[in-house]
DNA sequence: GTCTAAAGTTGATCCGGATCAGTTTTTATC
DNA sequence: GATAAAAACTGATCCGGATCAACTTTAGAC
């Protein structure tokens, strides 16, 4: 058995979050009645960081970033596809403030779920409870694998890494148009616009991407693997 | 309100995790006989990266690092006090690995508790579930934090963090005997041992802390923060 | 108490990538 | 389709901290 692990500055999840799949006919009916679907335009921010957590928020469509902001810098710690919670920290009753911002990458529409009624969900269905665990517990490993990237590989990794999981998870397709400007790329790879074009343009030219403004095609995707991996 | 979040690349929790209060005298008898009580030699490494994970592990006494290591660098997710679990990935059915090694940086001892056993008492304590769940977010919320400090602030900052975090919540005390060498120092705050030593030579110089070989005093606490906070 | 390896220390050098400053291109707006 | 404002790009410069190469001190092992 290979046991060999891979981190990776992507942070998506393959699987959707399956918890709602646990519940009852009766709790889905309550689960409508304790929630409302938001809709999202491009950049808005869907949930502030310093702000007190009102709602579970579950990604029904779209894209978002999840990040922490200061004044100055800014760092992303996942990017949410739909069929995903943005974050799930606010069900601990501890939770008095969000740890962080999610914002909308692309239009997307949002439920908001009460938070008392997802603890009480918690509290009464066993399965949604274990569920619900799971998905934190996945989702703390995608963030190590993403803090682990982030700390220790060079830039072209770093790159390399976002690139093949846009085409991979995100997009699943070799061939798409990007809706990440460099400066959304350099944030999610964790350096500077500058140096994203410098790199992306060598990529272009050593022949392991296309480039044509905003539409992107990996060619070579066994010499980004390699990219990704040694550093 | 004051809405400011402090991020420190310290990773202790402040309060013991209390799930096991939530158990009746039943369930604590019979996680007495599916749990082992194990010590090990500071040094000696308690779960190894990579391995099938087979215990839930809880540190009853002692002090550890949970890593991320590769051949060339490593990565520390977290330090683990007594009190705490060294992590809970492994509740998930979906881990097949396990993602992080932990060692001991004193001697220690640790209860091992089957993870089986562990989901059963999720699946029919609730709120023992929902302490579990507690415990995973802020777990996360700590390690989003550091996350923040490794990749945003610089290396004077990420020391002061470090310093900080020992006395405010390690040891408890402004004047302590650490058992940690440089080199572990500079691997908690991200940097090389020869920057490590010489930053400590300067706050030392300044005035900031005490150092005669493994003594350790802090005495500007206030501009030990100030360092922490401005990058 | 001696030997050896690890830990601690210091100075010199180097490098990855940030920053800055300026230009060109694209996009959005009316 | 003119104008403004982002975004994309390019080159020059700079800097934080790593790396390397010594040397010194400390701590175990016998």
């Amino acid at each position: 058995m290979e046991n060999k692990l891979q981190f990776t500055a992507c942070t998506i999840s393959v699987r959707h979050s399956k918890c709602f799949e646990k519940l009852s006919e009766d709790e889905k009916r309550l689960l409508e009645d304790h929630s409302v679907r938001v809709e999202y335009r491009k950049g808005e921010v869907m949930s502030k960081q310093g702000a007190f957590p009102s709602h579970i928020l579950y990604m029904e469509e779209g894209l978002a970033k999840v990040s922490i902001d200061t004044g100055s810098s800014s760092l992303i710690l996942k990017i949410v596809p739909e069929g995903n919670f943005v974050g799930m920290a606010s069900v601990s009753v501890d939770t008095q403030m969000n740890f962080y911002s999610a914002t909308a990458y692309i239009d997307s529409v949002v439920r908001q779920i009460n938070i008392d009624f997802f603890r009480k969900l918690i509290d009464s269905n066993p399965q949604f409870a274990m569920e619900v665990i799971d998905i934190l517990a996945s989702n703390s490993l995608q963030i190590y694998g993403r803090f682990f990237c982030l700390t220790q590989k060079q830039a072209y990794g770093r790159l390399a890494d976002i690139i093949l999981c846009l085409a991979e998870r995100v997009f699943k397709a070799n061939e798409f148009d990007l809706p990440l400007t460099r400066k959304d790329l350099a944030e999610l790879s964790g350096m500077s616009a500058e140096t994203v074009i410098r790199m992306l343009n060598k990529f272009a030219q050593e022949g392991l991407i296309n480039m044509d403004g905003k539409k992107f095609r990996v060619i070579d995707y066994k010499r980004l693997n390699q990219i990704s991996e040694k550093g």
